[in-house]
DNA sequence: TATGAATGAGCATTCATTCAT
DNA sequence: CATGAATGAATGCTCATTCAT
């Protein structure tokens, strides 16, 4: 048994219970290597409950995508405050993003390896989140670019590659940081920041992008 | 039957047609899905002689990540002519990387999320052939940082990241490339080189990067 | 939610909305596929109460035959007048009988079918009941074959045969009838008392036995 | 281990084995209530090797009922011969169908039990055999009534509904005489044959009908 | 009287893997 | 060189049944 068991829970609790562990078990294991028995295990609970709150396999992996997805992008739009600049916004919002996949691997894992790997029911869901990401992040652009000039000349296409390439960079980032031994949130979020806003031309005449003290 | 059955092969020839068949079913099905029946069917084999020649679905899923490693890094090398200067050679390698990943989406699959997905003897694998990509790059980064002035004061550990953003932009965007309907290997490759030579900054002032013509 | 939900009825009364549920259930899926949740689910209760009423599965399932078994052997009696010729009797039994079956087809499921189908505990509560009608049809016979001369010379085993083949007509008529879309349940009690009272051999000489006229 | 364990087999002679377990269990357990385990015990063989060669237990059983009732069309097939009176037909047809359903009860309680107790798939399978007498039936009585006059007055429907009787008589008798002791196939085939040709009325007037010798 | 919470046990199905030929 | 025959061990899922309230 992977829990105390307490028995006799209200049912929302139980399935926060179910979810943790399902979430902890596929991040890990991935979806088909994951086994029922074990995250009922992990919860602390029988199968049959499982199957009683969560239906089965496929929905108790949709409801982790869920959640996990809503989470990280509740921690973005919180960890950005909407008045400031555009770079100001950015920064903040790559802060939050790193922070919150640093704090929840399992449920990045769930998020950007299994759910994306495994076929056509779950691929969507993410999807779905990862594309507020990159409206947000392919706004944040066109505002800046806005405030760096009059004219907004950036072509349109040309504004939805780079934002996913950002968003790319961001995810591969956050895998990397997690696995570096040293390497913490917010040095991931201005290493990027830094290679975003100024590009390695700039850097290369030593004029990098500075992150703001907070 | 996945392949005509032509009898009494030699066995590198067998070989091949088993990680063909492997590649592509791994590829779309990923590792756990992926039956060794399904496999040997479409290789047009016995499973009993799929065993003989690659001994387990472990060995035969690291054989698949060994031959398209390998495939990709030679790909990116061959098409880098190295007298050239380090952003010409950065942005063939990026040009051979998209048009490689195109040609080979099951490959790409393999390497990029199977592989990565699950456990253990399989990540590790790619991490090497990842590794040799980030050091590619990374070496063109400090190249680069020495022809522009004499003061090569990247510091290390900026550097890394810095590679690790790019490939884990370039690896976002192939996906996206091939995904994306009318996006090809080079655009890709010029969005992304946009973005890492001139950032964002230098994109609002108008002065864009423009690949040569070629 | 298959019932409306009055709560706090009398027992009785519960028991056979249960019961009703059961035989619906257990009539259209068979004893195995019925699930007791269903059943609950069905008539509106919690299964803890069916199992409070009912005790268990094949309680519940003997109750049904028993219920269901009474209300054949009721309508067959009510529908015989006990003081007319042996063969007007038996046509009013063969009408009742088909009648009733026809308007409760469920009913009729599980004690042809689905009781009868299902070891031991069941067969022998349905053969009570069929036994009663073999009797029945048996003292018809033997009556009849009485008034019909003064020797009644048939054999005892010769009788229990016919009998048994009669009922086992009947019943067999009775699905037909029901699954046939324009068989009324009077037509069938027809066929059958024509096929027994006249036999095969007196219909070819166009001497067909005739319901009277009720 | 039910049978002696006889390994590499071919493949024909393995899937009888499989056959006649599985029509011992579902004749004896009931389709729900058979255990793919326990008829693979029964065979002999290990369960992947049931499903290798037999898909699903739906498949088993449809493969069940389809033997079993070719089995039994053939049988009554081959104890009819063609030339003789129609009377002599539904006789020798009686003796062999009763004959057949007696020495292999579990094949009888596939086809009448138990494939028409669950539902769709199966209960069409059993009814395409059972047409098959039930047209075989009423072809030999149209055949006798035309025999014994010239005017074949008998209408249609009424034919379709005697030829259903008759068959659900035979099906009941069946069942009858192999749970009865000391009922053999012969006089069970002479009790239905009586009450089909002759009628309840006639043997009052005592004059039954009476087997041929053979 | 009535129920929400919970489970032990079983079942159909699949899969990687091996042996005898 | 190549394969038909065969299986041990899981795995997703369901169900009758009970307990605590």
């Amino acid at each position: 048994m992977g829990a105390v068991k307490n028995k006799r829970m209200p049912r929302a609790v139980r399935e926060q219970q179910m979810l943790d562990a399902a979430v902890r078990t596929f991040g890990q294991r991935g979806y088909r290597s994951a086994s029922m028995d074990e995250i009922a295990d992990l919860a602390g609970v029988s199968k049959p409950l499982v199957y009683l709150y969560l239906n089965s396999k496929e929905d108790l992996f949709t409801a982790c995508i869920r959640r996990e997805a809503a989470a990280l992008t509740a921690a973005v739009h919180a960890g950005v405050r909407p008045g400031l600049p555009a770079d100001r916004q950015l920064w903040e919002g790559l802060r939050a993003f790193f922070t919150h996949t640093a704090e929840n691997p399992d449920g990045w894992a769930v998020l950007h390896r299994q759910a994306r790997t495994h076929g056509e029911p779950f691929a969507a869901e993410v999807a779905v989140m990862r594309e507020e990401l990159v409206v947000f992040v392919t706004e944040l652009i066109v505002v800046a670019a806005r405030e760096a000039h009059r004219d907004p000349s950036l072509p349109e296409g040309e504004v939805a590659g780079l934002a996913e390439a950002l968003v790319g960079a961001a995810e591969s980032l956050a895998a990397w940081a997690n696995a570096a031994p040293g390497v913490s949130a917010k040095q991931a979020a201005a290493t990027l920041m830094n290679f975003a806003w100024a590009g390695l031309g700039d850097l290369m005449e030593n004029r990098p992008w500075t992150p703001p003290q907070d």
